[in-house]
DNA sequence: ACAAAAGTGTTGCTACTACACCCATGA
DNA sequence: TCATGGGTGTAGTAGCAACACTTTTGT
């Protein structure tokens, strides 16, 4: 019997929503293994770090400039042959946020970050396709039940910044009268007294994701579309 | 910058339902840390394991006698100050089984081996405890639109075996008209030709799970009570 | 006045909840 | 024939899907 000294690393699938379109951020790998290649943002996790999280975070700020976001652990993938250098074992995270409120900065092992559209990923190193395929289905499960859209969202938002929102998440487009209709019954939108003037036509009323209201709801609410 | 080599362990919280209680299978342990408590059965992944699964199987036969059943991966533990010998992280993993399948037989690092109910949980090595939680949450769920409840019964069964699983898990009873209507109405149950005679009573009827008529649920089935 | 997106109601149907009694069997 | 769990039906309600037009604004 021998203890087996895995390496642990982090890397975090970081989703985000930009021009109707779900996008997932990648670096481009500065050395070897996978040289050049791009790759989802992680690393080892090292000794300062004192959960596996804030590993995750770390990560994720050093090579991409992406900070302060919400981030929740997905997986754990560790099977041998998973990582040319012998047994590393990667704890896998997702990560929602808006591309706006971060200006990416490559650094650390990375020589390129970007965000690449969901249905558009170049070649990946790692077994990292496959960890993004998981990442996507807990999403599209996640906002059927649970505010994970409004992570994806400005703070102030027009019903129609959400309902592209959940069309770019689950790939097909929704009623715009029964979205309205379930979100605005469910009482988790304040309506704000501010509207978006975008161009010449009918400005949109703002609203506000209210996470109190979220929790009152009976158990497990349904927004399925 | 330092690459922590952390120690990797796995660990698995095992359910069965017996008398209409739901049960986790302990084993007492033989060496310190934490020597003579009541833990999860697990330990380190080693060399030979070639993925996380098998490791949770390895340990949970050595220690239990338990292999051959349903495992799937809950999360990840890795908080500093969870494991007394330093940074030690483990892949907790849900086991769905029949205790009547099994002798349990402890060995290895174990010194005692038993089925506990839930509700009556002894104090709990590490940080075990809160691992049962959030592995007793995934199942609470996962009876509610998986298959899940088969795995903790026999391939026959009747409907008040299924229903019996149900409110176990649950921890509420449910209207036996209301119920049997859902799961007869699904079509995942196979009616047989055979009865389970058990008493002086009217013999129930038995039935059999159909994984393929499962699978032509449309999207997400709802089993919820 | 026009272009563009915002905003709004109804109807039919399905699926759930609540609820209480008769049936079949073995002893 | 009795004791015991097995097995069944209905009515009211709530929530969902499908569907198209009017309103507001800036130019």
């Amino acid at each position: 019997m021998t203890v087996e000294s895995a390496k642990l690393t982090v890397d975090t699938v970081a989703f985000a929503v930009h021009q109707a379109t779900l996008e997932v951020l990648l670096i481009k790998r500065k050395y070897d293994p996978f040289k050049a290649q791009w790759a989802l943002p992680g690393g080892f996790v090292l000794k300062e770090d004192n959960n596996l999280v804030n590993a995750a975070e770390r990560e994720l700020e050093e090579e991409t400039n992406v900070s302060n976001v919400y981030l929740e652990q997905l997986y754990t993938f560790g099977d041998v042959g998973r990582d040319p250098r012998g047994r590393v074992v990667t704890v896998a995270y997702l990560a929602l946020l808006r591309e706006e409120e971060f200006a990416l900065r490559a650094s650390a092992d990375a020589s390129g970050v970007a965000w690449w559209p969901l249905s558009e990923l170049p070649t990946l190193a790692f077994d990292h396709e496959q960890i993004i395929n998981y990442a996507y289905q807990r999403l599209k499960y996640k906002i059927e039940y649970s505010p994970a859209a409004f992570k994806l969202l400005q703070d102030k938002f027009t019903l129609r910044d959400l309902q592209t929102v959940y069309e770019a998440v689950i790939g097909h487009s929704i009623d715009n009268r029964n979205f309205r209709k379930k979100f605005l019954g469910s009482g988790v939108l304040k309506e704000l007294d501010e509207t978006s003037r975008e161009a010449s036509f009918r400005p949109a009323r703002l609203y506000a994701f209210s996470e109190a209201e979220f929790e009152k709801l009976p158990d497990r609410p349904v927004f399925v579309f």
